[in-house]
DNA sequence: TCACGCGGGAAATCGC
DNA sequence: AGCGATTTCCCGCGTG
């Protein structure tokens, strides 16, 4: 529903501004989760949520307008592309209406397989690699927690909203609560028995780390991360299954 | 100027 | 002992 309106009456128009941008946001914040109890900080949260959307939908857009180059783009190395090129310096040519069964489901919501498995694969400004490590790792017995899987597992506790919580979970793209970051770095602390108390600073240190192994990145937005494809779908496969 | 978030190098730690 | 996955510390940068 809500991509569906935002998506609208001639398209989604990379040009609508920031004005636009503005008046979408009015339109939006009622579909949003908490927003009926939310207090000002929490809405500016949520706003600042929908301007990560809009961001998303906005590069998912002129990903699916350009095809095969955004395909040869996204296949090249990760060594050799900084995040921020997958998110600022795609010039791409004008922006064709987005159907709305293109566009992730489940904004503002928990995600789940099926709606992954129903609208295909997802973004490509994501890469797909992933080191043959990790994928050895992640076929093998499941052994001492990671930290990507505490926070999957964050994630899809409601409870643990106020702390972190999707913005685009088809995407799987998350982000921290400003205020609340340090109480999710404190659990991942205890869960791992550390000796000295874990902080978003530290924390967000091992998921930088993830950049490099391709199953976290960084989403050009405060305290804004995203799962890789194939990292997003391998979690919710394990969590289904534990279920 | 300051606080905050980020990026990353480097060494340490811990478990397997 | 070697290795992987963090953890910890630190410094510098950009932004509001």
């Amino acid at each position: 529903m809500l991509h569906t309106e935002l998506l609208s009456g001639g398209g989604y128009n990379r040009s609508l501004g920031a004005r636009a941008r503005q008046s979408h946001l009015g339109e939006i914040l009622p579909y949003c989760e908490d927003s009926s109890s939310a207090t000002q900080s929490d809405l500016m949260d949520t706003q600042s949520d929908l301007e990560v959307i809009l961001e998303f939908l906005e590069e998912y857009y002129r990903l699916n307008a350009v095809g095969n180059e955004a395909a040869v783009y996204c296949t090249a190395p990760m060594e050799n592309r900084l995040c921020d090129q997958r998110w600022s310096s795609c010039e791409q040519p004008a922006p064709q209406p987005l159907l709305a069964h293109d566009v992730p489901p489940t904004l503002c919501q928990n995600t789940t397989t099926a709606t992954l498995a129903e609208h295909g694969p997802l973004p490509n400004y994501i890469s797909t690699r992933q080191t043959k490590r990790h994928k050895a790792r992640a076929a093998g017995s499941g052994k001492k927690v990671r930290l990507f899987h505490f926070l999957f597992e964050m994630l899809e506790d409601p409870s643990m909203a106020h702390c972190v919580s999707w913005v685009a979970a088809a995407a799987g793209v998350f982000r921290f609560s400003s205020t609340n970051k340090d109480q999710v770095a404190a659990l991942w602390g205890q869960r791992k028995g550390n000796k000295r108390p874990m902080t978003y600073q530290k924390m967000s240190r091992a998921l930088r780390n993830y950049g490099r192994s391709g199953e976290i990145f960084k989403v050009k937005k405060k305290l804004t991360y995203q799962f890789s494809q194939d990292t997003l779908m391998s979690l919710q496969k394990s969590h289904e299954g534990g279920l």
